[in-house]
DNA sequence: ATTATTATTTAGATTTACCTAAATTTTATT
DNA sequence: AATAAAATTTAGGTAAATCTAAATAATAAT
């Protein structure tokens, strides 16, 4: 199956997406490809003709098994070039997103696996996402839960689910990194903002924004 | 300047047949891009509009200061995830040239300065072409003699001209590479083939065809 | 159960980068 | 210098991926 950049862009989306939900909704798709709603029905209607997504009018959509061996495929490229870029070029984790998102487009199995091998076969890139392996197997996301939900009173930082610049500078100023631990000192359920502590720095206050997307464990 | 891939293809292509000719002309850019002069025609206008070449109708095509030093970050890229997936991912030169076709595309000047430093600022690519350095500054190529013009015996290949995956596995199997030093036995002038001899291997003869495209150095 | 709101789709344009076929200009040849 | 050949451009069209505005369907609210 030969994708454009765009039907590529579609199918990684959609994938995105559909994690939880049982389909995805246009209006959905279109805010998180920053498109209309009008282009998202287009390239559906594409995408179902290439059997990459089950479609039908104010249905939604969902991956076809096809679509999602795709899917897998260029988030492996995606996160194996995150990997890359901070492993080897000395990138902080804030700066790959967008360069991944070009890098992964570059459509050759032989570069992406022996990509994979120069960097020892990684299993999660640099925001905790795990890597599907060359046959597209995806190891479990490390942990489901978000800081925001963890009853926990101490644990430690595994993923981040946003990999926007501001909330990855935000982490960076306050020592937030993966692996990074921490206790909780109070929750407060007006705003649902949580006040933290790092080892025996300062304790400091967080947002709900924020904790959402601070995957974790207990410890 | 934001441009397309198709439009940096094109300049480009240009700086590659500008050298040594005063002008590129429509027909000679069709056939390097693999399209229709008509096409060429169009895209002149657009980059012309752009003041990255100088165009008049029917006067052929010349880059502007401004389009050579597009050109020479296009080729910068190339060059340089060329050495990456020869040096860093144990490609062979036979098979870098396309996926490097497709890794220039991505424009971003840390990420370019960052693999130039993270391969040891290399400054001939693995077909033995010069690299421009961050400010587009070219070292002057290796040597303008082909193996077809030189008249020394004892010579040493520079470089490869012609990138294509059939000449470089020709050169392979013959055990031709950067470096080799050879000794030219015969020339025959009835179609310009040449005998040579590497080392204390069995002569071979090869076909003008190839000698234009192995740049040498008499030594 | 209507009605209002929101979500989605359709219809019709636009832009980019192509194309073919015909017209024009340049260059080469008699 | 006239004519033939080759190169180039123009005119008009196509496909991909967008868009806006209008129409339709689904969902929520009265």
């Amino acid at each position: 199956m030969n994708l454009s950049v765009s039907e590529e862009n579609y199918i990684k989306s959609i994938y995105k997406l559909e994690e939880g939900q049982d389909a995805v909704t246009t209006n959905a798709l279109a805010y998180e490809l920053d498109t209309k709603p009008a282009s998202v029905t287009d390239m559906a209607k594409k995408l179902k003709e290439k059997k990459l997504i089950a479609y039908e009018k104010y249905q939604g959509i969902n991956l076809t098994p096809e679509g999602k061996k795709a899917a897998l495929q260029i988030v492996r490229r995606h996160r194996l070039w995150e990997c890359f870029l901070v492993d080897k070029l000395g990138f902080s984790w804030e700066e790959v997103h967008e360069l991944a998102e070009e890098l992964e487009h570059v459509r050759s199995e032989k570069l992406t696996n022996r990509l994979s091998e120069f960097l020892g076969n990684p299993v999660i890139d640099p925001h905790g996402d795990p890597i599907p392996d060359a046959q597209g197997k995806l190891g479990k996301p490390r942990t489901q839960t978000s800081l925001h939900k963890s009853q926990a009173k101490r644990l430690e930082v595994m993923a981040v689910s946003d990999k926007s610049t501001a909330l990855l500078e935000f982490l960076n100023a306050k020592g937030i990194h993966l692996g990074t631990q921490l206790d909780v000192i109070e929750r407060y359920s007006f705003d649902n903002s949580i006040e933290i502590k790092i080892r025996n720095q300062p304790a400091f206050t967080i947002s709900e924004q924020v904790s959402k997307n601070i995957m974790v464990k207990p410890i």
